[in-house]
DNA sequence: ATAACACCTGAACCTGACTTCAGGTCAATA
DNA sequence: TATTGACCTGAAGTCAGGTTCAGGTGTTAT
């Protein structure tokens, strides 16, 4: 069992955090000793589930709702399940976007490297995109290949 | 030359949003023939690189930055250049950050479809974790290995 | 016994990124 | 000519996800 300001270090989360979550029903289960707070593994496994389901894009609230059909037994095992499918195409959707992402970052990192050596962009600006290197061309057509947008609802995919 | 509207309708966003980034001095080459915004190749390419340093992880105001920093020539490409390859390496960590989440998301994928299957978690429990499958381990174990995590600045890798 | 320390609460506050609102301009069509 | 539709502005509002604050409790080292 650990207190508060153990499973901050643990998990190098904010005291006020963990305190925040449990205000928002993220722990059910969580139990007290005179009014302070004993965290067990359950806990801690929820705090796992917590952080997986908020860097898939989860908000608070449906985590909140998640953590209610834990409680609420065998009967929401489709449910859960079905939750869980979604945030994994949504993550495999997210990571196809960061791909992108990626490609443009190496493109202008490749693109100012040039610009420093040549001292300026004159001889760039003419070889973008036709006379690039075929690599660099493979990442700026990845990059500015538009694929339609679908919401996903991967808000926060990543974290402070 | 694009009008707002037309803007908006390419890159599926709001009117509002284009107009807010215009404000946040995210387009600084933008010209207007009494009082309407008209957007050359030149805003299109600045909104490509906006999408992706947010994507990135970057904040409107650290934008403002490079946005001013490309108004101010040659003298300015070290920075730049600079700042892309932080935001590569803080993209590549979020990609790993993704793949241990997809591991457990995929995990949980199989626990409930095996709950579901078993109409309960009482075997299910005893497995965990030495008695899985073993390609079912190995998603376990990544999705459990806690990696020390460093502040790479990417709250908003996700798009509403 | 008194100070230090880690914990507790409810309420107010903060931040970033938008969005909405109220009121107005302008060009083209019915 | 009058109405429609797309544009404009500054200011205020919204929302999620925390954080901070003021004041209080309880257990352990000096």
């Amino acid at each position: 069992m650990y207190t508060i300001g153990q499973v901050s270090e643990m998990f190098s989360l904010p005291v006020s955090t963990l305190r925040y979550y449990d205000r928002e029903g993220l722990f059910p289960t969580l139990k007290r000793q005179s009014g302070v707070r004993r965290f067990g593994e359950t806990e801690l496994e929820a705090l796992r589930v917590i952080e997986c389901l908020k860097a898939s894009g989860l908000e608070i609230r449906e985590i909140r709702q998640f953590m209610a059909w834990c409680e609420e037994g065998p009967s929401t095992y489709a449910q859960r399940k079905e939750l869980f499918e979604t945030r994994r195409a949504a993550v495999e959707e997210e990571l196809a976007r960061l791909q992108k992402t990626l490609d443009m970052l190496r493109f202008k990192c490749w693109y100012y490297e040039t610009a420093l050596r040549d001292g300026n962009e004159d001889a760039l600006k003419r070889a973008v995109p036709d006379g690039l290197p075929s690599e660099v061309r493979r990442m700026y057509d990845n990059a500015h290949a538009d694929a339609k947008k679908e919401k996903t609802g991967l808000p926060n995919a990543g974290q402070r």
